[in-house]
DNA sequence: TGGTGATCATAC
DNA sequence: GTATGATCACCA
């Protein structure tokens, strides 16, 4: 038997949640007799899996959410010493082919965001890991506008796309989200459509939730 | 000092 | 290379 079976509903799930709560990261890594890194420079993720392991998520790389018995994705946010997100936050990877006729309700970003655990964790560079602390999680959907307005800046960014214009996307677009690389490093490639329409050698990118849209989801939900 | 562009570890 | 998990590092 597992030390930490997957959570068979929302609300056991929801009562792990609020158990992690207020412990340190050093609690929960003791517990599963992990070593604290002294930072997360060689070790982006560790945080992440950390949590994945206490919640009993399923661990493993496949394209599904977390929790798939129960359809949500957990995702850990990383606060500043206001309490407000500091890092922006991972969504998935941007289909740079074969996303002719895709649509929003298709979309990687639609699934991967339609219920989500977010969990708030004391990042300050200033606060030893071991020391920082977990927050409060609670699991989300977007509101109608929320929706919409994530919507509206993916079917912006597939236009571009669709047209071969990847390259010429920068951070600086969209409202809400955003595309910036997502790679080892900056000589990997993949296919994608160059402006000639032809396929083309790309660095591949990733969609991310900007640190204003999280804010205003920790916003809606502590006030 | 915050945001953009780059990068790190690991499994397969 | 792609998927998982993200934070680092530098420049405006």
């Amino acid at each position: 038997m597992a030390k930490y079976p997957k959570p068979e509903t929302e609300c056991e799930l929801n009562s792990r949640v609020i158990a992690l709560s207020g412990k340190t990261l050093s609690q929960l890594a003791n517990e599963i007799h992990w070593s604290v890194p002294s930072n997360l420079k060689h070790d982006k993720g560790w945080i992440g899996q950390l949590i994945e392991v206490h919640l009993g998520a399923s661990a493993g790389n496949l394209s599904e959410p977390d929790f798939q018995n129960l359809g949500i994705e957990l995702k850990t946010i990383p606060l500043n010493t206001k309490h407000k997100a500091k890092e922006t936050t991972y969504v998935c990877t941007v289909p740079l082919l074969n996303h002719i006729g895709l649509s929003w309700e298709d979309s990687c970003v639609y699934h991967k965001l339609s219920r989500v655990l977010w969990l708030p964790i004391e990042a300050e560079p200033s606060i030893p890991v071991a020391e920082r602390k977990v927050g409060l999680g609670f699991i989300w959907s977007p509101s109608k506008q929320q929706m919409q307005a994530l919507r509206d800046d993916w079917e912006e960014f597939m236009e571009l796309i669709s047209l071969g214009q990847v390259e010429t996307i920068t951070a600086h677009l969209g409202e809400h989200l955003q595309i910036r690389p997502k790679a080892a490093n900056a000589s990997v490639v993949t296919t994608g459509i160059g402006h000639d329409g032809l396929r083309k050698q790309t660095l591949p990118r990733g969609f991310y939730l900007r640190t204003s849209f999280t804010n205003q989801i920790l916003k809606s939900t502590f006030q």
